[in-house]
DNA sequence: TTTATTTATATCGCTTGCGACATTAAAATA
DNA sequence: TATTTTAATGTCGCAAGCGATATAAATAAA
């Protein structure tokens, strides 16, 4: 007893508590945030790693696997299912490339590219849902330097 | 073609870049951020999910699924299979409750609590190796009541 | 020019996460 | 008490993620 209350003293200074993981607290915000983008996704019948992918497609069509893989962190075991799953839904197709006969090269077909249309408003919408007191905008926004300087530092861990 | 760039000047403001989206940086940070725990969970045989789970259970043993669920925001489709593969390697039992017979207790085996020991330096090992310059601790802890803030905006989004 | 190495993609297996739905028991209401 | 509603858990199916491993092509090195 005498042990318990020692070791708790010398160990455990409340890290190992959930309220004080800064990871849980990422961890959460994320999932939370995807599920927030469903009702402006759902109608467009894509996921949000998908519609990821086609933010990097629409602003430069025609990528390999690769470098699309290397703009959302997501290796190719990861980008290759998913965007084998997006040709199925006849969003994008993917043709080998000609010089580099490895490469596979990611294209929006145009029911992918009419897509952009009716994703315009999905920034403004979801700003709108989420941060709701315009107010507290510009506090959120502070995180995005942060974000950047964590996930540069996270690169390199995982490398 | 001129259609193109007034379409362009008058709905896109770049909110559809990959740079803007907040949620991609939330999104990279947090999978980053789990795979940043490998190196420390790899060890003990758990996965980070599990780790959540076991930090609650730490916390205050033998509580039913929904209760642990409620902490990790987690529905129990999610937890029972989790908690059904933290049962088969030992970490936990799953026993029905007494007063009220629906619920599951969730209760930690003496390997369970055992692996508290070892986790003990984890927080302290994941401070050190990700948030590498001392001096930005305090600036990345500016973002847990920002995060604090905006989860609690998402729960009621989502609910 | 062989040979070794790196690169691009893919597959397999397993854990998560979650929407949809089912089941059973507790609680509330009629 | 009988009925309705809610709550706790579970299953199913599918999309991600990702470690491990395989394959083939491009590149570098010997």
């Amino acid at each position: 007893m005498r042990r318990e209350r020692y070791k708790w003293a010398i160990m455990d200074n409340g890290q190992l508590k959930l309220e004080n993981q800064f990871c849980f607290r990422l961890y959460s915000a994320a999932r939370l945030m995807m599920g927030a983008y469903h009702p402006y996704l759902d109608p467009l019948g894509i996921t949000y790693p998908q519609y990821l992918v086609l933010l990097v497609l629409w602003e430069q069509d025609k990528q390999p696997v690769c470098d699309i893989g290397k703009r959302l962190l997501l290796d190719t075991n990861t980008m290759t299912p998913l965007l084998q799953r997006m040709e199925k839904a006849g969003l994008i197709t993917r043709t080998r490339g000609k010089e580099d006969t490895r490469q596979r090269i990611v294209s929006l077909t145009k029911q992918g590219r009419a897509l952009y249309e009716q994703a315009q408003h999905i920034p403004e919408d979801m700003r709108k849902a989420v941060m709701m007191p315009e107010s507290k905008m510009e506090e959120f926004l502070q995180m995005i330097p942060l974000l950047d300087q964590l996930i540069e530092a996270l690169k390199k861990l995982n490398a």
